[in-house]
DNA sequence: ATCCAGCATCAGTTCTCCTTACGCTGAGTT
DNA sequence: AACTCAGCGTAAGGAGAACTGATGCTGGAT
C-alpha cells in the first residue's frame, strides 16, 4: 500500500526539483525527504530518482508516478473538502497569495476573518499573477488574487476555479503638468503615439503581465517610447509619474492614490481584471469559500479611483 | 492529510458492514479497526460510524467518504500497477477465485506458476460466480474465473475487465438407459417438455446462475418438472444423473467426466461462457496478466467433453 | 438465566519516521 | 590550488503512532 505522504513528497519534488526545496515546502528536513523518497523507491521496486552528489532528478518512472500522485492527491483533497463542507467548519490553514498592489486592502479583511474564526489560520503572501496561478495548482497556495491584463477570457478547465472580482480601467497616467493633462479628453492612437514618443515611458520589467499588455497596446498603435524606464510595482510607477519622470499605463485605483498624477481615458478603453483562483478540489471547502468571499468583498471595497470627470464621456 | 490505510479500512467496512469482518479481511485485529476508524473520524471532524453496542454502521458522511476512498484506492492501485508494469516483476500476492467445477484444472497451473516465480504468492479460493464478481470489485479477489449462463453479453464499464476464456455447450444430461439416450438426436422443445415432465429434474439451488438459466430455458418451452431435486455442484448433479436419479442441464465438460450419463444436444443450442475478471486498475500488473494467462491456458486445456457423435449434426 | 457476537477501552510493545550530526561531492571563487 | 558552499546521503537516537491482547459492556438468541 503506497503512502500518501510519500506520494505528496514525490509530487512536490517533481515540482520543485531539489530535495532541499521540497523539504522546505513541506516543513520537513531534507534528510527526511531523502529517506522517504528512498523508502518509496523500495516500495515500488523501481528507481524514481537519479542521484548525483549535488543534484537529484526524477527518472521517467518517477515522473509518471508523480503524475499519478497528483491525481491521487487531488482526489483526497476533494474528499477532504467534501467532509469539511459537511461539517461546515471554517478551520484549518488557508494559504493565500495576492498581488502586491491589492494586498493592503485584502489583509485587514483576512485579519477580521481570523478573529471571527479562531480555528482558522490564514497565511498570506504577495506574489505576481503568473507564479501565483501555478502556485495554486501545485498547492503552494490555496487561494490567489491575481490580475489579468489580457483581453482573453481567463484560463479554465485545468483544475483551477476562476472567480471574477472586479474589472479596472487602465488609463494613461501623466504628470499633472503634462500638456495632455490640461486637455483631458480620451487619448486616441495618434495622441498616444505622440505622447509616448516625446516622453519617458515607465513600465514594469519584462515578463510582468502589465508590461506584456502595455507593450501590446503600444505596438498596436505603432508607438515606440522615446526612452524606457523599468521599475517594479505599480505604485512605484505612479510615484515616478507624480515626480514628472514619465508616463505609464496604470489602473485607475492606483492613479487615484497618487496626487500629481492625471489619468486619461484611452480610446479604445483598456482594462485589467482582478480574479481569484482556487483549485476545483477545494471548491466546497467552507474555509476556502469564506476566504474567497472576504477577498471578493475586500476588492469590491478597494478604491476604484476615477479619472478627471471632464475626461469621462457621458453615455 | 488523510491516511490511505484508514481510508482502505473505511471502504472495506462499507462493504462488509461489521468491524470484525473488516478486520478479518485486512488481517487486523478488530481493536485496530475500531481505533483506526475512530482516528479517521477525529481527523475529518465528523461522525462516520454510528456505534451501538453490537452493531456499527456508517453515517451518510461515512458512506460518502467511503465512496471517495474507493476512487482514491483505485487510483493508487492503478499507479502501483503501472509501476509494476515498468519493472515487469511478477511478484506479490494475487488472490484468485475460481468456480468449483474448474478449480481442479486451474490449480496445477497456478502451482507451476508459483514455482517459476518464487516472489509470487497465489492465494486461490473457490467461489460462485456472483460473489466472485463483486469480490473482485471490492478487492477481496484480484482475479476470478466465473461462468456466465446468460445469453447477455458480460457486464462491463463498471471497473471490471472481462476476458472470455471459453464457450461450453450445455446439454441435456440423461441416464444412459434413458429412452432419449437410445435415439440421440437434438432435443427439441417438445421432446424437452416431455422429458422434463416425465422424469425427476435435477438442478442447483435457487440463486445459482445455472439454476436461473435452466429455469428460463424450461419456462421458454413451457416445461414443468414432474419432480424437482436441488443439489449443490454440477459434478454432484452429474453423479446423480449417472445413478438414474433424473435429468439435468449440464456443460459438456462435466458430462464427459461421468460414465453412465448421455449428453444430448438441445435445439436450439444452449451455452455457458467461462470468463475471467479483474479490476481495470490492475490491468497492467504483470503478476495479474501472468495469472490471467495461466488461467486462460488451464481452461483451454480442460476437457471440453463431447456428446455422442451421432447427435452432432454436421454442417 | 446463560451464552455469544460485536464493539470500545486500556496498557504495553513494536515499529515507523523525523531530526540532528556528520561526511561526501562537485561547481564556482579567491 | 585551496576554499566555500549547496545539495545529498547515512547513522544514531528519540518521539510518536499503531497494532495486539486483555477486559468489560450491550443486546439478542438459546
Amino acid at each position: 500500500m503506497l503512502d500518501l505522504r510519500r506520494l505528496e513528497i514525490l509530487e512536490r519534488f517533481a515540482n520543485r526539483g531539489t530535495i532541499t526545496a521540497t523539504a522546505a515546502d513541506l516543513g520537513y528536513s531534507p534528510s527526511a525527504v531523502s529517506q522517504q523518497l528512498a523508502t518509496l523507491e523500495r516500495e515500488v521496486g523501481i528507481a524514481l530518482v537519479e542521484r548525483t552528489a549535488q543534484r537529484a532528478s526524477l527518472t521517467d518512472a518517477g515522473r509518471e508516478l508523480a503524475e499519478h500522485a497528483a491525481r491521487i492527491l487531488a482526489a483526497t483533497e476533494t474528499a477532504q473538502s467534501r467532509m469539511r463542507a459537511r461539517t461546515g467548519a471554517i478551520s484549518g490553514r488557508v494559504t493565500i497569495s495576492c498581488i502586491p498592489a491589492l494586498a493592503p486592502f485584502l489583509a485587514p479583511r483576512l485579519a477580521t476573518l481570523q478573529r471571527q474564526h479562531p480555528e482558522l489560520t490564514v497565511v498570506a503572501h504577495e506574489t505576481g499573477s503568473t507564479t501565483a496561478a501555478s502556485g495554486v495548482l501545485d498547492r503552494r497556495y490555496d487561494l490567489a488574487v491575481i490580475d489579468d491584463w489580457s483581453a482573453a477570457p481567463p484560463p479554465a478547465g485545468n483544475g483551477l476555479a476562476v472567480h471574477h472580482l472586479r474589472r479596472e480601467e487602465i488609463v494613461l497616467a501623466v504628470p499633472a503638468d503634462h500638456p495632455l493633462a490640461r486637455n483631458p479628453v480620451p487619448v486616441t492612437a495618434a495622441r498616444l503615439r505622440e505622447a509616448v514618443h516625446s516622453h519617458t515611458w515607465l513600465c514594469a520589467p519584462v515578463g510582468r503581465l502589465s508590461r506584456t499588455a502595455g507593450d501590446q497596446r503600444l505596438a498596436a498603435v505603432n508607438a515606440t517610447p522615446g526612452r524606457r524606464w523599468e521599475f517594479e510595482g505599480l505604485h512605484v510607477l505612479a510615484a515616478l509619474v507624480a515626480t514628472g519622470a514619465g508616463s505609464a499605463f496604470l489602473p485607475t485605483g492606483i492613479v487615484h492614490d497618487q496626487p500629481g498624477v492625471t489619468g486619461l481615458h484611452l480610446a479604445p478603453r483598456m482594462h485589467r481584471d482582478i480574479l481569484a483562483l482556487n483549485r476545483t478540489t477545494t471548491r466546497e471547502d467552507p474555509a476556502i469559500t469564506t476566504c474567497l468571499g472576504a477577498a471578493r468583498e475586500a476588492i469590491r471595497r478597494a478604491p476604484a479611483g476615477r479619472v478627471d470627470p471632464s475626461a469621462e464621456p457621458r453615455r
